[in-house]
DNA sequence: ACATTGACCTGAGAGC
DNA sequence: TGCTCTCAGGTCAATG
């Protein structure tokens, strides 16, 4: 679940509450040990502990913290996390895989119900994320309309996978591509390579547009406006625009949902 | 090179 | 109630 928006909602958690605290150790959930992608445990305790986090950023939806040691610590939330940052025992994670405990008696869980997230440190992030082969952040200024052609061009595969590529572009998962696809009133079946200059135009709008709105309304549904599918994604809803029926297609696996009146199939 | 699919995980919810 | 089955959707490796 953890998209974009999400991932950024995160970020702002951790800024208001984990910054510029001495760490004073660590606690890690070893049946969780598959999420420590390129570090041992005992790596990850000399990076951490007795130094603190200075600045955060997040790139897609990769999150990074820099150390004072000058380290970034990466995290990815996979499908299912997110922080909690707690005083009391009673209020930590039923999965915090990492603890950090700080001198102020707080602690900082990462949970990952599912271990399908990851856990990292390194010395440069711009170079992790070369190396991974990400694409551009969607929500960075440099990504501009341009480059959104640009990335895409050249590409045959349906456009819901295109847009949750994220060695094309970084941040859309299932759930905002869906809302991306909707807004501009495109099939997710769509070739890329059939798009016209029009849906491509208002297809970039629309990320942007969602992107924004979901972090404005802090990742709430509830308070998303009422033109958005996302409220709606399951079979059998109400469509907000049309009020025909909301229908579910697969798409390279995933599943996506989508109004068959409003974004016809070409 | 690009596109698609299945595997990795665990818990929630459906169906019986 | 309780059991089994399916599904959720992040990435990556394997296959087409």
């Amino acid at each position: 679940m953890p998209e974009l928006p999400d991932v950024e909602i995160f970020r702002r958690y951790f800024d208001s509450t984990a910054l510029h605290q001495k760490i004073i150790d660590i606690e890690f959930d070893t049946a969780a040990e598959r999420i420590l992608e390129d570090i041992s445990l005992e790596q990850l305790k000399n990076e951490l502990i007795d130094h603190q986090f200075e600045e955060t950023r997040r790139h897609g939806k990769y999150f990074f913290v820099r150390l004072d040691n000058q380290n970034w610590l990466m995290l990815h939330f996979g499908m299912t996390g997110y922080f909690q940052y707690y005083k009391n025992e009673e209020e930590k994670p039923s999965h915090a895989r990492l603890i950090v405990d700080f001198a102020n008696d707080y602690h900082l869980a990462f949970s990952n119900t599912r271990k399908l997230g990851k856990v990292n440190v390194m010395d440069h992030y711009e170079t992790y994320i070369s190396e991974k082969g990400l694409g551009p952040d969607v929500m960075s200024d440099d990504f501009d309309f341009e480059s959104f052609k640009d990335v895409l061009a050249g590409r045959r595969g349906m456009i819901k996978s295109a847009l949750m590529n994220q060695e094309i572009m970084a941040g859309i998962g299932n759930i905002y591509s869906d809302e991306i696809l909707f807004q501009a009133k495109i099939h997710p079946k769509t070739s890329v390579n059939n798009l016209t200059e029009k849906d491509l135009n208002q297809m970039f709008d629309a990320t942007k547009e969602v992107m924004k709105t979901a972090i404005d309304k802090k990742v709430d549904t509830r308070q998303f406006p009422n033109s958005y599918i996302i409220p709606h994604r399951d079979e059998g809803e109400p469509c907000p625009n049309c009020h025909g029926e909301v229908k579910n297609i697969k798409v390279s696996g995933r599943s996506g949902y989508y109004c068959p009146n409003c974004q016809e199939k070409r």
